[in-house]
RNA sequence: GGUCUCGUAGCUCAGCUGGAUAGAGCAGCAGCCUUCUAAGCUGCGGGUCGAAGGUUCGAGUCCUUCCGGGAUCACCA
């Protein structure tokens, strides 16, 4: 139990003796003493004074007599206006030190056995190489899965490749017109690329191919609806979905060179799945599911033999489910993964990390799967991140103003390349040993510059200024872990022993406020996984990455006489280190050894 | 137009369910390496929290209106 929860508890005993009266969470309210203030946690009396019947202070000193008569872990209190500001005595701080401070998983929860969460994240067509937005999906994602993994969950990470449709055809029939055979292996181009170059090929033909309609008086609309590129990359599709050999040998050869991309991508950025769905083998699931709402009732279908749900009730418009020809769309195959994803998994909840443009997409899944009389519709979570946005606007692959993910990798490399090696200090790196860490580094930088903003909010890039190395980032945090640890080497080789119990020592005002931080992280890791936010964990790491700074500054280790001190602090030094390498381990980032 | 969101220092971002004089980093200026890693530490300047009302003992946080940005409302995905 939490010292909150026992604080707030002995509050709502205290409020009940004393002024005989019962009272509830809302009023007793428990948060952190502001550092310019003497005390650990505070007690805001204000929301007491109706039952107490007394003044401000009055209040705060009866409720402080109370507890420093009556609950041990408190040893002083001091009153300023309506705040009852409270310290624990310093053996709370030092037991729970001794407890905890070894513990290699601590802040983790063990895994419990229970129903899956299952989180849906990158999911990305295979028609275009990934950019920055699908790099802040993929590392949310990855990161949100790991925190619930931390806090206790059974979680299952799920990809559903989007490796079908009329925008495939349009890369795959641009290819066959110009591609001259190129292939990834002939041209020396990573295939997500070559692919991905074919798609905004077929776009320019496509464009002038409408250009020249207009031109010739056809209205706008028309054209767009009857260019001949487009007529051709509908046919198709046709072909594809009737099986048409020559077309699904073509879809599957540019597919496996879009995958052999997608991989090297995956795996620089550390991301896996436990099971990958392709879009091919699932986007026929929902009919079934709509035959049996027409069954139901819940569905209607018009003359044309379309077929919609009406939620108009729920304040929302009708929305189409199959077109008049019968096929499918976007939300009938979600309605189908859905239901195969609960079928697989038997989950505890389905969690979709997408973008906000999709909220109105998933607002709507919700509501028709409720009709159709799924319970579990309910456990079903949308992640809606918000978007990249570049100085000039957001990114448009069409448009060529994407930030492509591989090359953002290569350059951050090269900053953290180029940065090491102005502030080096040890010069007997092997170059296997340069590689290694400079890749640990900009990929710190990296993950760490887009996790720590809110998921839900639009977050800023500028690609004319790459990304720091200094201050509140990665590497300021990787330097932390690696200043501790050569410390700590250089103990461990004075033979100095800091693995040990503390009994009396009273702990210095830097050394308490590290702890006092620490103390947080399972809760902070519980409240990353409840609010779906690695910000919250990159926030934490930051916090104490600069605590320790101070602390590090201000007290020296090796060089302190007092033996007992000097054990604690290098103590103090190894907690920090290890709450920093799991805290990043969250956020998918390494720590060095040596940097 | 309807719905939803966001607006905090020059820039990028924190600010848990309303609580004490609104915090970091970057950028700028000034200090600190014969001392455990200076990717660090210390100090200075910088704010009518988009605007106006309201609720409250108390509002950056909740409500209303307005201004400004974004998203969405397809037989696209």
């Amino acid at each position: 139990m939490m010292i909150e929860d026992i604080i707030a508890d002995s509050l709502k005993n205290c409020v009940k003796l004393l002024y005989n009266s019962n009272i509830n969470d809302k009023l007793a309210q428990i948060q952190k003493t502001r550092i310019e203030f003497e005390g650990d946690y505070t007690i805001v009396v204000f929301p007491l004074l109706g039952i107490s019947r007394k003044k401000p202070e009055q209040t705060a000193n009866e409720i402080g007599n109370y507890f420093i008569e009556n609950i041990e872990e408190i040893e002083a209190f001091n009153v300023i206006k309506g705040f009852l500001n409270l310290s624990l005595t310093n053996d709370f701080w030092i037991s729970f030190f001794n407890r905890n401070s070894r513990e290699e998983a601590f802040g983790f929860q063990e895994n419990k056995i229970s129903s899956p969460l299952v989180i849906e994240y990158s999911s990305p067509n295979t028609n275009k190489p990934l950019h920055l937005g699908h790099v802040r999906n993929n590392l949310l994602g990855w990161s949100v899965a790991e925190i619930n993994k931390a806090a206790g969950k059974n979680v299952k990470k799920v990809n559903l490749v989007n490796d079908r449709g009329i925008h495939i055809c349009k890369s795959m029939l641009a290819w066959q017109k110009w591609g001259d055979d190129k292939t990834p292996g002939s041209s020396g181009q990573k295939g997500d690329k070559l692919v991905g170059d074919f798609y905004v090929k077929f776009d320019v033909e496509y464009k002038k191919e409408i250009a020249a309609l207009i031109e010739n008086g056809i209205d706008k609309g028309e054209a767009a609806q009857n260019a001949p590129l487009l007529l051709e990359a509908k046919q198709m599709l046709k072909k594809w979905e009737k099986g048409d050999k020559d077309v699904h040998e073509l879809w599957k050869k540019m597919n496996a060179w879009v995958y052999d991309g997608f991989d090297i991508t995956y795996k620089r950025m550390g991301i896996d799945f436990d099971k990958v769905y392709y879009e091919s083998e699932t986007y026929l699931l929902g009919k079934d599911i709509v035959e049996e709402g027409l069954e139901k009732g819940v569905l209607f279908k018009k003359e044309d033999s379309s077929v919609w749900c009406d939620l108009s009730d729920e304040g929302l418009d009708r929305k189409l489910l199959l077109r008049s020809d019968g096929t499918s769309v976007y939300m009938t195959q979600d309605l189908g993964t859905a239901q195969l994803r609960v079928d697989d998994f038997n989950p505890e909840g389905l969690v979709y990390v997408v973008g906000n443009e999709q909220i109105y997409h998933f607002d709507v899944l919700k509501k028709i799967l409720n009709k159709l009389g799924r319970s579990w519709a309910g456990n079903i979570f949308h992640l809606s991140y918000g978007m990249v946005e570049l100085p000039h606007g957001k990114m448009k692959s069409r448009e060529g103003t994407v930030v492509d993910a591989d090359d953002l990798m290569d350059e951050m490399y090269d900053t953290a390349r180029k940065t090491s090696e102005e502030l080096a200090k040890f010069d007997d790196f092997t170059d296997e040993e340069s590689h290694k860490l400079y890749t640990m580094l900009s990929m710190g930088a990296l993950k760490y510059f887009i996790l720590k903003v809110d998921p839900k909010k639009t977050m800023m890039f500028n690609p004319e200024e790459s990304i720091d190395f200094s201050g509140n980032t990665g590497p300021f945090i990787q330097y932390t872990h690696a200043r501790i640890k050569s410390v700590l080497r250089k103990a461990d080789k004075a033979g100095i022993d800091y693995n040990q119990e503390f009994s009396s020592a009273k702990l210095a005002s830097k050394e308490k406020s590290i702890i006092k931080l620490i103390y947080d992280f399972p809760s902070v890791v519980q409240l990353a996984a409840k609010s779906y936010s690695p910000a919250l964990i990159a926030n934490f790491a930051y916090d104490l990455a600069k605590e320790y700074n101070q602390f590090y500054h201000e007290l020296p280790m090796l060089k302190e006489v007092d033996e007992e001190k000097r054990s604690l602090r290098l103590a103090v030094s190894a907690f920090t280190a290890n709450v920093i390498k799991s805290a990043f381990s969250l956020l998918g980032i390494e720590v060095p050894e040596r940097m």
